[in-house]
RNA sequence: GGGGUGGUAGUUAAGUCGGUUAUAACGUCGGCCUGUCACGCCGAAGGGCGCGGGUUCGAGUCCCGUCCACCCCGCCA
């Protein structure tokens, strides 16, 4: 047992000793971070989540300390007793608290340390496969724990913030009932009903919007959210997301709250002011320019679409371009201007990259003297008229290359908007950090209601059924679904989506005719969403919300390369936990009691 | 489901056209050292190259399969 512990308390942390507090009598308790063994002289640089103090050990402070100091290992818990002195000439300008040390007259020795699997630095020199199986380690890491006290202080300033606005932190199940559509759901068995399964709610959604029924005005909760999907670097199965719903407003209501905390956040924790309002760009602008809902503004290389000049040449002579036409396709190019040379090596990369999604190809036209083309094999083929219309369509000039793709406009899109991805990266155009303009929030808005689903040839709601379409397009709901806008948004920062919501739908008319265009008929609403139907029914409120992706605010915030660097115990992009095994096997008698057969080697 | 990158001492990496005993740094172990803070100096141990096949006189290097990790597409209302 620890006579230390018991009989002297900790008076300060490793990061907060000064100059002003020479003379002192301390108590520390931390890890031995480094140790510098000079014989008569032992240097013990002693580490806890505030930070790093050195801390002497010599025979004449005390002798026995000194010899116990031998011992020292890395990453011994350690308690020392001693007094603060002044570093004098050897003082180390790098270290917060190195103007002094402790010269320390007992030590003692908490428990040891096998030899680590990597060492405790900032710089990461290990690979993240064993820092995930040692995540107990590796979050030992100041940057580490600078990233997890960063995530803290986010919620509290939330928890603040919101309180502080009179909206209620209120808790929904995690347990609910299954529902179609939308994202995959994990299923956990019931072992009370056999044969029935509990989803784990892929987010609040429906019962917050309940909580309004009720008359909870304003709700806001800090939820994990439960996806069975693909993982990504910014994706993980569970997640946390900062969930609002307010009831008796408009959508700029809305943004105008979430902007209040995202200001808040930025001012607290780096010191940005960021400008408000934030703006805004409607959905169908950004697939424009950019190929996607959540463009990275903080570089140009923005989209050109020339469908209209191939159209209006009628496809210049190339069958390539004839044939596109003749299925629907679309054209868009990206311009690359002449000071971003690309050599032959990277464009058979880009194309590479562009088949991998789907792409037959990457068009490419090398603009040379009087806007001839070279590096292509549309040269000989295109009529001259084209040629120089889709330059100036480009505004391409001598010198500068334009990047296309052809076909249907889900690809094109998707094909150029990561192309725009790879360039801005591989060409330096995205501003460093701390460089001021970096932080380009923007709210996408009014996307459609509906998209239309090629495989199964209906119409199916964009995000979900329950988002009010401007009344101006209600007429559209049977001619043309298509033209159905809506009140749904996304509010998007340096191409990473950060949050979405909508304006609910609370009419039950409307709401009728929307599941009509879907083609659900009442006993499928019924079935699906009937307690959320009746509630509309019973003086549900006009409402609206949105959820921010907590885990994608604080990965920004703190500059972490990935979600992982922010989520204390993360999974693999395959799931698995590395240090824990999970998913792991279960008893066939655990199987038994819960009515749960499995299929093997199916 | 598809495209791509990677796997070599505890860790991070090098390893050329296939060729003797597979390198280095950090860490570890032993010794020395009173001003270090990437401490220094002397000495030592530690891997057979993710796994399984194959080609070859000979494979870390070539081929096939497979596992794991990462990045992307699909997917994520």
């Amino acid at each position: 047992m620890s006579k230390m512990i018991d009989e002297l308390k900790r008076t300060h942390s490793c990061g907060e000793l000064t100059a002003a507090d020479v003379g002192k009598q301390v108590v520390l308790f931390g890890w031995v971070h480094s140790r510098r063994d000079h014989g008569k002289a032992v240097f013990i640089d002693l580490r806890d989540r505030m930070g790093i103090t050195q801390v002497v050990f010599e025979p004449r402070f005390a002798e026995g300390a000194h010899t116990l100091a031998g011992d020292l290992r890395l990453e011994y818990v350690i308690g020392v007793r001693g007094t603060v002195e002044s570093r004098g000439g050897n003082v180390n300008p790098k270290m917060k608290t190195g103007e002094i040390e402790v010269h320390v007259t007992d030590l003692e020795i908490f428990n040891k340390s096998e030899p680590l699997p990597f060492l405790i630095e900032d710089e990461i020199n290990a690979e993240e496969t064993t820092r995930l199986a040692y995540r107990y380690l590796d979050l030992r890491r100041p940057a580490m724990q600078r990233l997890l006290m960063t995530r803290s202080k986010i919620n509290q300033l939330t928890r603040d913030y919101f309180s502080r606005n009179g909206f209620l932190e209120l808790e929904t199940p995690f347990l609910v009932k299954y529902t179609p559509g939308g994202a995959r759901n994990f299923l956990v068995p019931c072992r009370v009903a056999p044969g029935k399964f509990y989803a784990l709610a892929e987010s609040p959604q429906l019962f917050k919007q309940l909580f309004m029924v009720a008359g909870f005005d304003r709700y806001f909760q800090l939820v994990r959210c439960f996806r069975d999907e693909d993982l990504r670097l910014d994706r993980q199965p569970e997640f946390t997301q900062i969930d609002v719903e307010m009831s008796f407003v408009t959508q700029d209501d809305i943004f105008a709250a979430m902007e209040g905390l995202v200001a808040l956040l930025w001012k607290e924790l780096l010191g940005v002011d960021i400008p408000l309002p934030l703006p805004r760009m409607e959905f169908d602008e950004s697939m424009r320019r950019f190929g996607n809902d959540k463009p990275d503004l903080r570089f140009g290389l923005e989209h050109i679409d020339f469908t209209d000049v191939v159209k209006s040449h009628a496809g210049g002579g190339v069958p390539l371009f004839e044939a596109t036409l003749a299925q629907g396709g679309i054209f868009k190019a990206i311009r690359v201007p002449k000071e971003y040379a690309l050599s032959r090596k990277d464009l058979d990369e880009l194309e590479k990259e562009a088949k991998g999604m789907g792409s037959m190809g990457l068009g490419r036209a090398k603009i040379g003297e009087a806007g001839a083309w070279s590096q292509t094999p549309f040269a000989k083929a295109i009529s001259d008229d084209l040629r120089l219309a889709i330059n100036a369509a480009c505004g391409a000039q001598e010198g500068d290359l334009i990047v296309f793709q052809m076909g249907r406009p889900a690809m094109v899109h998707a094909v150029l908007a990561n192309l725009r991805l790879t360039l801005g990266k591989k060409f330096g155009l995205i501003p460093p950090y701390g460089s001021g303009g970096q932080w380009r929030f923007l709210w996408v808005v009014n996307p459609p209601l509906f998209e239309f689903d090629e495989e199964s040839k209906t119409w199916v709601a964009a995000h979900h059924a329950f988002t009010r379409p401007h009344d101006a397009d209600l007429a559209f709901l049977d001619s043309d679904p298509g033209k159905v806008k809506c009140y749904r948004y996304d509010l998007v920062l340096n191409g990473f989506e950060i949050g979405g919501g909508s304006i609910r739908l609370h009419d039950p008319e409307v709401q009728k005719k929307v599941f009509q265009t879907l083609g659900i008929d009442e006993a499928e609403a019924r079935q699906k969403f009937g307690f959320l139907l009746d509630a509309l029914r019973f003086g549900a409120p006009p409402h609206g919300g949105i959820a921010l992706g907590m885990d994608r605010v604080a990965m920004l915030l703190t500059g972490a390369s990935s979600l992982r660097d922010i989520v204390a115990f993360p999974k693999t992009l395959r799931g698995t936990d590395l240090m824990t095994g999970a998913p792991g096997d279960v008893s066939d008698r655990q199987l038994k009691d819960l009515h749960v057969q499995t299929v093997k080697g199916a």
